[in-house]
DNA sequence: CGGCCAACCTGTGCGC
DNA sequence: TGCGCACAGGTTGGCC
C-alpha cells in the first residue's frame, strides 16, 4: 500500500479522529516490528493527549502534549483501520500489532502482516534529527523541491534514474509505483543513468512528480490488495496506472503501438514503454 | 561514499 | 488439493 499518496491518505483518515484526543489506552501486542517497540510504549502514551499529526515522507508523526512523539511507518503491508465508537472493543485480528483507544471511544488499529513497518517513540524536539528522518530529502510537494535540487542530486549519481528516484535521500516519498508512472510521463527509460538525464528533462520531472502524487492523493491512493483508507474504502488511483503492473498491455500514449515491458532493477520490477521512454 | 544485493517476513497466485 | 516458486507498495546492513 504505502508510498507518499497512500500514507497521506492514511494520515487524513487518522487525524480527524485522533488530533486533540487523549489516548485512553495504547497497546503494543508484539515486542517488535522492523525495530523494537519501546518497552514503555503503552505506559508513555496511555493518558497522553495527541496534539498534532503530520506526514514526513512515508512516516506519520504524532506529537503528544507531554513532549513525546511517535513515529509510524507502514512498511510494505502496514494498514490502519479505524473503528468508530466501537463498543465492545473490536476483536483482535491476525497481525494487529498496535491499538489505540481514544477518549471518544474510537479504536485505531495498526495491522502489518510482514512487519516491515515500525512505531517508535522520540522526543518531539528530536524528530528532525532522528536517524530515521534526518537524511530524507525534500518533500516533493513542498517548496524545498525544485529542478535545481533534483539536478544536483541526479548529476552525482551513476545509478539508473529509477534507482535514484527511489532513494529517499534525493526526494522523499516516491516508491516503486510512482517512480514508474513518473518516468513514463517524462519519457525517460528507467535504466538510463541518472547523470545522463538532461537539464530540460529534470525541469520537466519536477512538475510531473508533483502531478502524479497530487492526482494519486486526490484518488485516495492506490489499492493493490485489501484497502487503502482507514475507513476500509478503496483508493482508486490503480485504475489510472500507465505502466505499473501492465506488462504486455498496450502503451496508453496517443498513437503508440508498443506494449509495456518489465525489467528488474535492484530487485524491483520496473515497467516502461520501450518506444516512449528513451 | 556510491552502488548493488541479500535480508527482514507473510501472504497470494500461478504452474504443475 | 497440494507443493514449490515467484513476487509484493520499503528500508537497511554488509560487502566491494
Amino acid at each position: 500500500m504505502p508510498e507518499l499518496p497512500e500514507v497521506e491518505t492514511v494520515l487524513r483518515g487518522m487525524a480527524p479522529v485522533m488530533e486533540g484526543r487523549v489516548i485512553v489506552e495504547a497497546k503494543a501486542w508484539v515486542p517488535k516490528l522492523r525495530v523494537d517497540i519501546d518497552p514503555a510504549f503503552e505506559q508513555t502514551l496511555s493518558g497522553a493527549r495527541l496534539v498534532r499529526m503530520y506526514r514526513r515522507s512515508k512516516y506519520i508523526v504524532m506529537d503528544f502534549e507531554s513532549g513525546v512523539s511517535a513515529i509510524l511507518h507502514l512498511g510494505m503491508s502496514g494498514r490502519i483501520s479505524i473503528h468508530a465508537d466501537a463498543e465492545p472493543a473490536p476483536e483482535r485480528q491476525k497481525h494487529d500489532h498496535v491499538t489505540f483507544l481514544t477518549d471518544r471511544g474510537d479504536y485505531i488499529v495498526f495491522n502489518d502482516a510482514r512487519r516491515f513497518g515500525l512505531i517508535i517513540l522520540c522526543s518531539t524536539g528530536d524528530i528532525e534529527t532522528h536517524a530515521l528522518i534526518r537524511d530524507i530529502g525534500p518533500e516533493p510537494l513542498g517548496n524545498q523541491f525544485d529542478a535545481k535540487v533534483l539536478r544536483a542530486g541526479l548529476k552525482k549519481r551513476k545509478s539508473p534514474i529509477k534507482t535514484a528516484l527511489l532513494d529517499q535521500k534525493l526526494v522523499a516519498g516516491l516508491g516503486n509505483i510512482y517512480v514508474c508512472e513518473t518516468l513514463w510521463r517524462a519519457g525517460i527509460h528507467p535504466a538510463r543513468r541518472a547523470d545522463k538525464v538532461s537539464k530540460q528533462e529534470t525541469e520537466q520531472l519536477v512538475p510531473i512528480i508533483r502531478d502524479v502524487l497530487t492526482e494519486a492523493i486526490a484518488a485516495g491512493g492506490s489499492t493493490l490488495k485489501d484497502y487503502a483508507q482507514v475507513s476500509g474504502e478503496l483508493g482508486y488511483f490503480q485504475h489510472r496506472f500507465s505502466t505499473y503492473g501492465r506488462e504486455g498491455e498496450a502503451c496508453l500514449s496517443e498513437g503508440c503501438d508498443a506494449t509495456i515491458q518489465r525489467i528488474v532493477q535492484s530487485n524491483r520490477s520496473s515497467f516502461y514503454c520501450p518506444k516512449c521512454q528513451k
